[in-house]
DNA sequence: ATGTATGCAAACCATTTGCAATGAC
DNA sequence: GTCATTGCAAATGGTTTGCATACAT
């Protein structure tokens, strides 16, 4: 419920893993993670990094690729590519699984959370396979660049870069 | 049902999207249609650029992003980016929208006919966007990756480029 | 003591962009 | 004749990599 317990529990959680697969416990790896919990929403490696550098913690960017690796490997984070150039990132833990309405015309992600999209009776159909996690992406156009599209009447090409 | 009827029916909806949007006709745009629509499954622009001139069509590679981005605005092909670095797409048109299982050990990407995953019901929640098309991804280790994993026990990291 | 992890800077590479030449209208 | 489109080559920028140094074990 609180975050202080949250926070425990993904560290615990992490420690395991790294643990479990002989990976060194260093500081910069439990700051990265506690960083990303506090960040609500999705986040990018910039965001990430001013996030760090801006409240002190001084972390080069290749670590944080390399940790944000051993955090989607054991499941503390998603990654989400939504169409832009930039992945995106997501703390997982806690955190229900969602679905993502992503806007042609402008990029805008929204999100919905997801009640029964995943049965029982769809599970079975992955019995094969270890499913870590899903994602949903819808596509489409926001009431707001449907508007835009029908009274300029010209095209919303893709979504463009930054 | 046969690829020439298909073809055809492909190529009238691009000029129609073209002569809406007083884009110009040329031979390149027609050229890149008609070859992605020969591909079986995904592809990425390397797939495409070599399947083009090695069958004598020589365009560049700037053309081939134009022209994918406006085959994306009329839906006439879907854009994929599963967790590696590049993009793939499908082409879209009398291909039956299906779910995709992505394998975080090896980055295999299988395909699922999904039956009856967007119900009515759940096509309400959207009703204020128009929903062009959708994706789903599903993340998890395939059978053989699964073996693996316990065997050697060490981790497999995500995907990897290329 | 050993070897993994970090930080820096350089390398990579898919995609984008600028611009002159082409050709659809 | 206009101006969108093409092709080329250069630029961009997120991500990866190589290597010397630091530090977890």
């Amino acid at each position: 419920m609180d975050n202080i317990k949250l926070q425990e529990q993904v560290k615990n959680e992490f420690t395991d893993y790294l643990t479990l697969y002989k990976h060194r416990k260093t500081p910069e790896r439990y700051a990265i993670l506690e960083h990303i919990y506090t960040i609500k929403g999705h986040f990018d490696m910039d965001l990430l990094f001013n996030s760090m550098t801006d409240s002190g913690f001084r972390v080069s960017r290749a670590t944080l690729y390399n940790t944000i690796e051993l955090l989607l490997d054991c499941g503390l984070v998603v990654k989400h590519q939504f169409g832009a150039n930039v992945s995106k990132y997501e703390k997982a833990y806690g955190n229900e699984n969602h679905d993502h309405f992503i806007c042609l015309g402008c990029g805008e992600v929204k999100e919905y959370k997801n009640s029964n999209l995943f049965t029982p009776a769809q599970q079975k159909r992955f019995q094969r396979f270890k499913v870590s996690y899903y994602s949903l992406y819808i596509y489409g156009m926001c009431s707001k660049c449907q508007r835009q599209k029908n009274n300029i009447k010209s095209n919303n090409l893709p979504i463009k870069k930054k």
